[in-house]
DNA sequence: GCGAAACCTTGATTTTCGTCAACGGTTTTC
DNA sequence: GAAAACCGTTGACGAAAATCAAGGTTTCGC
């Protein structure tokens, strides 16, 4: 239990047995099954969860009612709708899990203390949030400087474990495709190789 | 000197007059015309900066040769490459300076080690990243999910400083469209009114 | 103060992507 | 095990934005 959480805390920020069973008293695990929600719009993120086991998606509907995904996430990464998280205030996204997940939870009320009291724990969540700024960044320059089919081809490079686990029309949403669009990228790449 | 950079900081994370001196001492001030750059591509960059008085753009060459705005940033705003600061390796990104700017600039090796030495800097280098993260991650939502009217509406109504001191043409490959599309976003908008 | 750039706009044409629709294959579900 | 839902592909069409081109205005540099 809490393997890949500890796993991926050391890797950045190694701690002693001590600092992990310290932490450990404000973990909370919990499962979800496929299609069940971390998070519904309207409602506050009152946790950041890492994803011990499984699949999830963070997604957007916009004005007109059409779905976006905005995030993926699979083993090892960190979830939750941080302006929500920050401010306490309704968000306006949904994470659902697309396989049955396994998670562990940090509660904002955990989140405060453990920045208050452990340094590490400070570390550790800069670390994180630099990590996800440089990503994200990542994907925005690709977006606005990339062909579509570079930015596809930058998809599977990126993440091939994503590729693999989950159907091409969400990966047209997370593109900002639809999935026709995404198909004929596809059949483009492979007459062309 | 530094009074936007302790102001933007006091902010976040007030200080005490000893602290505000203990940091001073790793500041370094600057100068740039307009048109001077800040970071090139293929340099690393060594600093991060706070604006404390004029502007700047930064840009990627994308590999047509075509030029996208990133980001712009104005009087109390901090900017840099963070992927090239974090690891030491040569930017893809240029920053320039669009009016006169009087910039400070902490070192990487300055920030390694205000963030050994002073928690409070830890802490606002957090909010700091955890800010900047919120709002690239609402311009990717924007992005994704609204008609390009309503996108460059969000845009004037949370940067009308920017829309009053940057050329459209900017703006325009800020948010990734041709001027000629803009000016006419811009045209419509003016005639449904 | 004058010439040259830079900037914005408008029109005509082309390209690209979304939408609509139909089909076949696969997976779920009861 | 059959019906239904889901999924990916393909074709025809239409809408939206890029490109190309030209003209007019403002700003900048000397």
């Amino acid at each position: 239990m809490y393997e890949v959480f500890f796993q991926k805390f050391n890797q950045r920020t190694p701690l002693t047995e001590d600092e992990e069973n310290f932490i450990k008293q404000y973990l909370i695990p919990k499962k979800l099954r496929k299609r069940q929600y971390l998070l519904q719009e309207g409602d506050v993120c009152k946790s950041i969860a890492l994803i011990e086991k499984g699949s999830m998606r963070t997604y957007l509907v916009d004005p007109a009612g059409q779905e976006h995904i905005t995030a993926f996430a699979l083993e090892g990464w960190t979830i939750g709708d941080l302006p929500s998280f920050q401010s306490e205030l309704p968000s306006i996204q949904n994470i659902e899990a697309l396989e049955d997940c396994e998670l562990v939870l940090v509660s904002k009320s955990a989140h405060d203390e453990l920045l208050k009291t452990m340094p590490k724990y400070e570390i550790y969540i800069r670390l994180l949030i630099t990590d996800a700024y440089m990503a994200l960044q990542k994907r925005t320059l690709n977006m606005i400087s990339l062909s579509l089919d570079d930015r596809y081809k930058a998809f599977i490079d990126t993440y091939p474990n994503i590729a693999q686990r989950v159907p091409q029309h969400m990966i047209a949403s997370y593109m900002g495709l639809s999935p026709e669009t995404l198909s004929r990228i596809r059949s483009r790449m492979n007459n062309s190789k």
